[in-house]
DNA sequence: ACACCGGTCAACCCCGTGGTTGAAAGCGCT
DNA sequence: AGCGCTTTCAACCACGGGGTTGACCGGTGT
């Protein structure tokens, strides 16, 4: 079950299909069967992937009666969105810090790649912190 | 497998371990053995998620001799970023376009919510694009 | 009422994955 | 060499996930 709604939201869009499946949303809401059509699989197997992407909170759908159409969720992305962009952004710091180190020691010469260069130790006695 | 970078990279991500460990790393790098102690699971089990995480381009480390530190890798983040960014800013400009269309029927009213008014269809016919 | 159509549930198969245990490497000591 | 430390590999187990088939529900049309 993995229960919490990250962890849910990142396995939803670990798979090719379901990404497919919302790249597609994000041009307009469907319906089961239109999004079904493109693949070769099974209407019920998209069904499932589309419960996935539902408990994810990735999508939602009106329950109302029969063209019941599925339609993009913008907050689960934020979700993600924040998660990477917190961590991301203090890994980037970090780089750039090292780039400012590694500048001002020599003359500077800022390689794009990440070609990994000799190593600085810390270490980080940190709490989880989780979430 | 799953084979393609995007779908290992959201994978190694769907486990709060993995997310977790990742988190601290952003605080500085550290060594397996660092990074296993907080948990409960054995030493290979934080190997084996070091490994997914490595194999998403997550994370990296020296081939070099023994206290072989582990550290983030930005790029992966990046490659995840910029999917969720693109769809996600897709589906808010919808959003924001139908607000307006309401607001402009109506008297505006802007419910900062979602909860789910009436729906627009609109069909979709787009090739699959996908990445 | 009947059938049709879209959507949904349930049982089942296969394989990737999170976890275990056990043993083997690599490398730093003295 | 031998000890001890960290890192890695390999075999194994239980579970969940992607996919299938088959049947069932809910409206709409005629």
């Amino acid at each position: 079950m993995t229960t919490d709604a990250l962890s849910r939201a990142f396995a939803a869009l670990a798979d090719p299909t379901r990404r497919d499946m919302v790249a597609r949303l994000s041009e307009g809401d469907a319906t089961v069967s239109q999004l079904a059509e493109p693949y070769r699989m099974t209407l019920q197997a998209v069904y499932k992937h589309l419960r996935v992407l539902e408990d994810a909170g990735l999508v939602s759908r009106p329950k109302g009666p029969q063209p019941r159409p599925v339609r993009l969720e913008a907050q689960a992305f934020d979700l993600m969105d924040t998660w990477i962009e917190r961590h991301r952004s203090r890994v980037e710091q970090r780089y750039r810090r090292l780039d400012a180190v590694l500048a001002e020691m020599r003359g500077d010469e800022h390689g794009e790649d990440h070609g990994d260069g000799d190593r600085g130790r810390s270490e980080a006695a940190g709490h989880p912190d989780e979430s």
